[in-house]
DNA sequence: CACTATAAAGAACGAACGTTCTGTTGTCAA
DNA sequence: TTGACAACAGAACGTTCGTTCTTTATAGTG
C-alpha cells in the first residue's frame, strides 16, 4: 500500500464530481466507471488511499461517504458546497442541509457562515448560515455575498447614477462604492439558521 | 395481496420510531428485527402495503424511504418532522433538512412554515421555516410556538407579574396574556429561509 | 366440524457485493 | 538486460440481499 500521490489527485477529482450530484449509492463496480478503470480490487485500493488521506470515510454500512475537507480544497476556506450532505459547524452542533433545489447545479452552491450585523433588517443575523448560488453576475435587489478587500461580504446590490453599490441593511453601517470592478461571488437563494440550546 | 389494515397500522408505528433515527439502510432482514417477525417475505409484503398506501417508496437503489405524509398523521397538518430527510414545500421548490443535533430526539422536532410578520424585528420572516422542538416547557427568553385560540402562534416568551405572556418581536403587534394555562408546543431551535429565485 | 382468509415461517435460488489473491502490464533506474 | 516497483486486470470465494414459492399456524364463519 502506498501513499496518496499525484494520480491519487485525479482519482479525487473525478469522485468529486461523482459525489456532486450522487444519485445512487457508490459500489465497487460502479465507482469503476466513475474511476475509467475495470478493477474493483484497484477501486478499493484508492479509496482507501483516499480515506487514509481524510478525504472520505466509510459508515457502519461500508458505504463510502465524503468528509468535510473533501471538497475544501476547491473552495474558499469558510464555504462548503450544499446539494448533498455535508457539515457546516456553525457555532455548536453540526446542521446537514440538503437542497433539492440547488441540486441541479450543485458545484455552484455554498454555504457561508454569516459574520456580522450589517445585514440584520433584512432579518440576517450574525451566525446565520447564507446558502450562496456562485453567480459572477446579479440583478439589483439581490442579496450578494461580493469580495471586497479580499474579503467576504454580504449586502444588498443596487445601482447609484449608473455605477453598481452594495448597501447593508443596518444604518450603522456605510454603503459601499467600490471603485472599478465589482467582484460579485455569488447570490443569497437561502438562510439557515439555529439557536443555542 | 390485501389491503392495508389495521395491523398494518402497527408497523406503520414501528417503521417511524425506526425511521426517525435510523442509522443504518434498512434491508429486509434488519427490517424483521424492527417488526419482530423472522419472514423476510412477510416483510416486504407489508412493505408493498405501506407503499400502496403512500407511506413509504422505493428509490432507483431498491431502498424504502419515508414520503413526505408519512409521519404526517401524528403531527399538526403543517408539521413536519425534522431528524431525517423529509421535503417541506415553501413556497417554490423543495427543501431537505436534516439536522445531526436534533436527532437525539427527532420525533419531538418538527418543521413548521412561519406566517405573518409578528417577529421580524427577532429576524423572522413571513415563510420562513422554523425548526421547532416540541416540548410542554420553556424558559423565559425563549422563542416558543404556543397554541392560542387553537392556532399555532411564535411568540418570544416573557414574565410580568408573575404570569406567562407572550411578546411578538413588532410593534405593530399586541402582547398576548393568555388567561388561565398557557399551551406551549414547543420551542424554536433553528430557522430556515429560502429566497425566490 | 369443515372451510377459508389472514398472518407468518421457511426454504431455495440467482444476482450483486466485498474481499483477497494472483497475474499482467508498463516504466525506469542500475 | 534485468530487477523492482507502480498501476492495474481478473479470477475466485464467501456472504448478503431480494425474490419467489411452498408450507404452517391461527382465527373467524357458516
Amino acid at each position: 500500500m502506498t501513499d496518496f500521490n499525484s494520480k491519487d489527485a485525479e482519482y479525487l477529482s473525478k469522485l468529486q464530481d461523482y459525489y456532486a450530484n450522487w444519485k445512487s449509492i457508490p459500489s465497487y463496480a460502479s465507482l469503476c466507471e466513475v474511476f475509467g478503470i475495470a478493477s474493483k480490487s484497484w477501486v478499493k485500493a484508492i479509496l482507501t488511499r483516499l480515506s487514509e488521506a481524510g478525504f472520505i470515510e466509510r459508515t457502519p454500512d461500508g458505504i463510502w461517504v465524503p468528509m468535510r475537507q473533501f471538497f475544501a480544497r476547491s473552495l474558499a476556506e469558510s464555504a462548503v458546497p450544499a446539494g448533498m450532505p455535508v457539515s457546516v459547524n456553525s457555532g455548536q452542533g453540526e446542521l446537514f442541509v440538503i437542497d433539492e433545489m440547488l441540486i441541479d447545479t450543485p458545484s455552484k452552491t455554498t454555504l457561508i457562515p454569516v459574520k456580522g450585523d450589517s445585514m440584520i433588517e433584512a432579518g440576517i443575523h450574525d451566525g446565520d448560515v447564507a446558502v450562496v448560488e456562485k453567480r459572477m453576475s446579479a440583478n439589483v435587489g439581490d442579496i450578494v455575498v461580493a469580495i471586497v478587500d479580499s474579503e467576504f461580504t454580504l449586502k444588498t446590490l443596487d445601482k447609484e447614477r449608473g455605477k453598481f453599490i452594495l448597501r447593508p441593511a443596518n444604518q450603522a453601517y456605510p454603503v459601499i462604492r467600490p471603485q472599478g470592478m465589482l467582484e460579485i461571488f455569488g447570490v443569497l437563494v437561502g438562510l439557515i439558521r439555529k439557536y443555542r440550546k
